[in-house]
DNA sequence: CAGTATCCGACCGGATACTG
DNA sequence: CAGTATCCGGTCGGATACTG
């Protein structure tokens, strides 16, 4: 594989739906609630803004990630449940959080990591 | 698990390790080169400056993906190696892979792909 | 050859106010 | 209530020149 072909592989595809400060802790409320209304979502998620937290919704709703419901009328009401493409990703994530958990026990302040995993 | 608890959780570490634009692919080499000089990856890696391959080579030795080895003399002479702790992300990194493969299966232009992995 | 020092542009996320 | 419009600051990555 050389680099142009790994431009394209599925590792970046992955990591790039993923990629947003919020995704991972949407996932998990997406994993164990079945369906979140969003103000409920956000205000489970201290500290984000509600601009981001759409954005990054709607990231993930065109990466089919997530399913986004809107029961029309007034006020409105919009539902997010995980889709199947998200719950696939279960597995991944768990690999992941058992490689951290066995190799980087150690808790990190998170609030002082600010890295990209942003692709080329 | 609420936000707090969510803050420090495995799936985030490990996705901190991740981010960076150029990790995926020097992995990629890392898992199939066995030992790799600094230029020759560099070489291996077009379009990526000098000072940023460097910094995140940096950061996953302080992360502990890899190993670094100095064979000091004149000129320098340096190798990267994966470490037990870079390999065992193998199969997450593979979970993640077949993910894609199955699930978006469409190439994406990852030159135009650029969004933070990041935590809070 | 490996690494550092600068400078810079782009982008992401944060804050706030506003709309339908 | 869900979403949009602005504005802003920090940080990441890119380019280039330089050093030991």
């Amino acid at each position: 594989m050389n680099y142009n072909e790994f431009k394209y592989c599925g590792l970046n595809v992955a990591l790039g739906a993923l990629s947003g400060k919020w995704k991972p802790i949407i996932l998990y409320y997406l994993f164990h609630q079945e369906e979140i209304r969003f103000t409920e979502l956000w205000r489970a998620i201290p500290k984000v803004a509600k601009k981001v937290l759409l954005e990054q919704l709607k990231q993930m709703e065109q990466d089919g990630l997530l399913l986004r419901e809107e029961k029309n009328g007034f006020p409105p009401e919009v539902w997010y449940r995980i889709s199947e493409k998200g719950r696939a990703l279960g597995p991944a994530l768990a690999a992941l959080e058992s490689w951290a958990n066995e190799y980087a026990a150690e808790e990190v302040d998170l609030l002082k990591i600010r890295r990209k995993v942003t692709l080329s």
